[in-house]
This record gives C-alpha cells, structure tokens and sequence, in this order.
RNA sequence: GCGCCCAUAGCUCAGCUGGAUAGAGCGCAUGCCUCCGGAGCAUGAGGUCGCAGGUUCGAAUCCUGCUGGGCGUACCA
C-alpha cells in the first residue's frame, strides 16, 4: 500500500514538474511516509509538498492541493488523500485495505513481522564478554538481555547473525584469579588468608576452595609456584565459565561462539596479527616496548600492543580477533560494550581501519550502568571487594521475564535504574505485566469462545470489523513488520517494548468498548479473528524479547 | 585538561534517525464490573524539553558555545 501511494507521489513529480529534477543531485529528495501521532490526521501523512514548495516555487498547500488530485486519481479508492495543516497530506486506507492486512496476519502467523530487510548481510555480534574471573553481575543481565534481542530482531528482519561471547581467559587477571584461589585453598588447609595484591576477595572463590578434593590439588602443588598459580587459574576458569554457560541458557541467552582468548596465544594468531601490523608499518619501537600508531585512524594516542617485558597487550589480542572475524567473511561487526570498556571505542575503530575492513564494519554500541535500587537506596557493587548482585541473584529474585524486559525498556545509552522492589512485586507496576496480561485475557477470551462452539469458524467476515477501536487496533498491528525491521536497523530493541504497551493498550480500549463473544455469531467470529491476530503479534513481539506470552496469569 | 554518554511532568523514562496540540508508567484526584480476566478502561491536575545562539517552511530531535551529572583518559584485561 505504501509503494502505490510513493509512487503516485513520484509520478506526479516526474509528469508535472521533471525539469525541476528534484530526484537528482546532491540533495535529492525522499518521498516519505509517516505514522502520524494523532490518529485524526489519518493512516500515513506525507510532507514532500513543504519539502519541494521552497525548490518548484510554489506555496506549499496549493502544492499539496495538486498531489491530493492527482493521487485520489491514481489510488482508485484504495486510499484517500487530504490536505491539512501547512501542507502535510493525509492519506486514510480503504477499510478493505486495513482487512486485508489483518486477514495477512492471521495466515502468517510466526512469521508475521519476518522481513528481508537486512538483505541477507552476514552479521556478527558480540556481547557480554564478561570477564570470567567472578559469576556474572548485573550488567551482563543487561548485556544479554539487549543483545539476545537484538540478535533476534536483527535475524528475524533478514540479517544472518552469529551471537559471540568472548572469553578473556588469558592475561594477568587470570594468574590473579589463580592466585586468589590458591590462596583460599591455603585457608581451608587451615592457613591464615592472605589475598594477593589487586586479588579477588569474593566469597565464590572461598566456595569454590571447599569444593576441591585434595587429591586434585596435591599434583598442582608439586609444580612451580608459577605452574600451580596456573593450574588453580585454570580450573577457577574452567567452573566460571561453566556457570556463565548455564546461566546465559537460562536467561534465554544463547550463543554460536564462545571465543576464548586464549586459543589465539595457543594458535600463534598473536604473533600473526604482530606481523600484520609491521608488515602494512603500523607499528614502531619506543621505550622498549612495541607501539601501533591507532592515532593515524582516529584514536588519540598511540597504543602499545608488546609491552616491553615481552608480553603481548590486551590490544594485539583485539587486533588477532578482529583479523579472526574479518577472515569469517562477516559484513559487519558489532560489539556491544559495557560502560567500563568505552574508551575502546576509538582504538577499536582504528583496529578495523588498519585491517582493511574499514571503518564502517566495525560498530561500537555503549550500554550505561545499572543501577539496582532497592527502597530508595541504592545497592553498591564491587567484584574485587566481593560485594554483589549476580545475575544469577537477579533472575531468582525478580524472575527471567522481569529481568529481561526491565532492561528492555530503556535505551543502551540511557543509564538505568533497576528497581528490585518494585520488578519483584509482580504487579502491574512490573513493565512486562501489561503486555502480558493482554495476552492472558486473549486467551481466556478464547477459552469461552471454544467452550461456546466459535473457536472453528476460520472463515470470518472481518469486513464486521468497523469499529474507531477495531480499526485503530488492527492498523498497529499492521505496523510491526516496518517496527522490527526499523528497531534492527537503529539497534533500538526498546522500541519493540515501546511498541507491544502500545498494542497492548489498543488491545485493552477495543476490548472495553465491545463485547467480543455475543449473541452475533458472525460478528463474534470477526472480533474473535482480531482477537488471534493480536495474540500472534503480542507473542511474536514477546519471543523476540525472551519473554513469555503466558495463557493464564 | 582532553574524549565519550546523559539532561524531557513530583519520580522512572519514551518520543519511530527534522513534522501538526511533546507522550507513557508510577504517584495524586474522580468516574466505570447483574456482562468474555477490574492485574483493566475513562477523565483531570502536572512541562521555559538544562541555558544561549545558529541552520530550516518547521527543532526535544541537527550544529556551536556554556552549565550541571556519569564514565573514561595504563606497557590492566
């Protein structure tokens, strides 16, 4: 419908006013169409009247006047045009159109909403990648709830993805975390505790102590201090990763990939990626130490990628793993980055740059801080000094479908504040309750309808549906396949939540105002349609978020 | 000092990549169930969109400069 309306617009410009040659040049102009606010003012409006008028000479409205002719013409009833304002054209849709796309709905079912707009592009996408020296916190709740989703709008509007997780299972932090748990093994042996310098104190590592059997950590104690820090650090490891594992499956976060660091030291991709760079002269020595010049792509200042005890920097391992990624043939890399992590935007960028994948390829997305707040206060966290909300602690507490959508409502870049008290009360204060109790009331509608004989009756005469609270229902709906494909694009999933609260509350209106199982048979069966076509949309936007689109509540 | 992010109703935040009278939830006030789920619906009060300029037919949205807050600014990862 959009298309015919486009281009009657275009082919007025094109048989009235082709010398103009508004399509051409530097600023050539876009014909679009908007869902405008206020319901009054129709389906879709289009400003291209006041856009033009300054370039053809003409005021805007008798402008506008001429494109409502010509389209009214062009349209053949399927739609309806109007001038208003200063120039906006309001366009409203046959009622047979607006049937049309409900009755679309309904055949589509799961795969309504399901586009080709990503063309196909091969996407990786990266996120969490936690480190693994503690149990998962907060923010990679969040982490994963906006990529999980991400990934999904993101696949389901025609974009091929790989969900990652990058496992920093190498570098210093690791000894630390080995030498922490040796140094609670040495408690349990009835040893004072003595938590190295920069150690970390958390009370897991203490857990994970008592867990070893002696005769598993006699062999590591045999080897060099070196050595057995190594071993402790590896099976620390080994058991965080495991629970990441499981909790991220548990928060219907599943990945393609767990990439570990460390596997590029162990493959020689490190010291490939260190070739790279001096053979395209990236780099240069100073004070001993091996420098790549980023500054020469955007970033401020120069990094070091070989320390000068010889000891790779972090940076030359993201140099190897973008290299890993660029070499997979993905179009794009995004990666989502915790707040602490931001100021590896600018080198990451110039990573991409100097790898020849260019600019572009590589994408930065920021996700702020959370904030858990509970009775007004807030609730400090530290790994280090082992003071924590986990993740883990968070889904027990408030429950997977809570958790989710409260972090799915905000924006990444907005800072957020996670309200315990509240998310646990499992009210209709909670963010997910509204959507969810409309598909429960859509069921249970069902259920009466079933019990009633109506539940069989496919063949419904939506034209029945005529309803201000019918039609205003049924065009949101109509909505979600442009809503997904656009939410992707901008790598805005809190526009799909936006979205389901506002059918949900278009949902609740119509069912107020009528009475969906009566007397009318005919009628019944045509409000019991919109009914399903809601309950597909509802839960087709819920299984994009990870949340349940519960029959009873 | 420099860099990134944020600033919208009493509170928490949206605002669809420049559009018409700036919205929702919570809180507050008032109505609506003999009827499919009242965990709902409706109405009302509440705004200098941080401040000042600029671009534009048109700015909460884009640009510049301020103010205030968060984070970062390692030969850590």
């Amino acid at each position: 419908m959009k298309d015919l309306i486009t281009s009657s617009i275009r082919d007025y410009f094109e048989a009235r006013h082709a010398d103009a040659g508004l399509f051409e040049g530097e600023n050539p102009l876009s014909i679009q169409l908007d869902n405008p606010r206020d319901r009054s003012h129709g389906d879709l409006a289009c400003n291209v009247a006041m856009a033009s008028s300054k370039k053809l000479g003409m005021p805007p409205r008798a402008l506008a006047e001429e494109l409502v002719t010509w389209c009214n013409e062009k349209m053949e009833g399927r739609a309806t045009a109007e001038v208003a304002g200063p120039g906006f054209i309001n366009f409203r849709l046959a009622a047979d159109e607006v049937h049309a796309a409900l009755a679309s709905i309904l055949k589509l079912g799961a795969d309504y909403g399901r586009s080709d707009a990503g063309g196909g592009e091969k996407i990786n996408l990266e996120f969490v990648s936690a480190n693994p020296t503690g149990p998962a916190v907060v923010v990679s709740a969040r982490a994963a709830a906006f990529g999980s989703t991400l990934a999904r709008l993101l696949e389901f509007s025609g974009h091929a993805v790989t969900s990652e997780y990058f496992l920093n299972d190498a570098g210093g932090q690791v000894r630390t975390l080995g030498a922490s748990l040796l140094a609670r093994w040495k408690e349990t042996q009835g040893e004072p505790l003595v938590i190295p310098e920069n150690g970390y104190h958390g009370l897991y590592l203490k857990e994970m102590a008592e867990s070893l059997r002696a005769e598993q950590v006699e062999p590591w104690l045999a080897l060099s201090d070196s050595e057995a820090v190594e071993a402790f650090a590896r099976h620390a490891i080994h058991n965080l990763v495991g629970q990441v594992r499981v909790q991220m499956d548990a928060f219907r976060t599943p990945f393609d990939v767990w990439f570990s660091e460390k596997s590029l030291h162990d493959t020689g991709k490190l010291e490939d990626a260190l070739a790279y760079l001096e053979e395209k002269q990236l780099t240069y020595e100073k004070d001993g130490a091996v420098w790549f010049k980023t500054s020469d792509y955007g970033d401020e200042k120069d990094r070091v990628v070989l320390k000068s005890d010889g000891v790779a920097a972090y940076l030359l391992a993201d140099v190897a793993y973008a290299l890993d990624k660029f070499g997979r043939g993905f179009d794009k890399a995004i990666y989502v980055l915790g707040p602490d992590h931001h100021s590896h935007a600018a080198r990451l960028k110039a990573v991409a740059e100097a790898i020849g994948a260019g600019k572009d390829w590589l994408e930065v997305i920021l996700l702020q801080w959370v904030t858990l707040v509970e009775n007004g206060e807030t609730v400090a966290m530290s790994k280090r000094a082992g003071e924590f909300v986990t993740m883990e602690d968070l889904v027990n507490d408030v429950g997977v479908d809570v958790a989710r959508t409260y972090f799915l409502t905000r924006r990444a870049e907005s800072h957020l504040d996670f309200d315990l008290g509240l998310a646990r009360e499992q009210s209709s204060k909670s963010p997910i309750f509204y959507a969810q109790y409309a598909t429960a009331r859509i069921a249970g509608v069902l259920r009466k309808a079933e019990e009633g004989g109506l539940a069989a009756a496919a063949d419904a005469d939506l034209s029945l549906l005529s309803a201000p609270e019918e039609l205003a229902l049924i065009r949101e709906l109509e909505r979600f396949p442009e809503l997904i494909a656009a939410s992707a694009k901008a790598r805005e999933p809190n526009r799909l939540f936006q979205f389901l609260n506002e059918v949900a509350t278009l949902f609740h209106r119509f069912y107020h105002e009528h009475q969906i199982v009566s007397e009318d048979a005919a009628q019944s069966t045509a409000r019991l349609a919109l009914c399903r076509a809601t309950r597909q949309v509802l839960g087709n936007g819920l299984d994009l978020m990870g949340v349940s689109a519960p029959e009873r509540m």
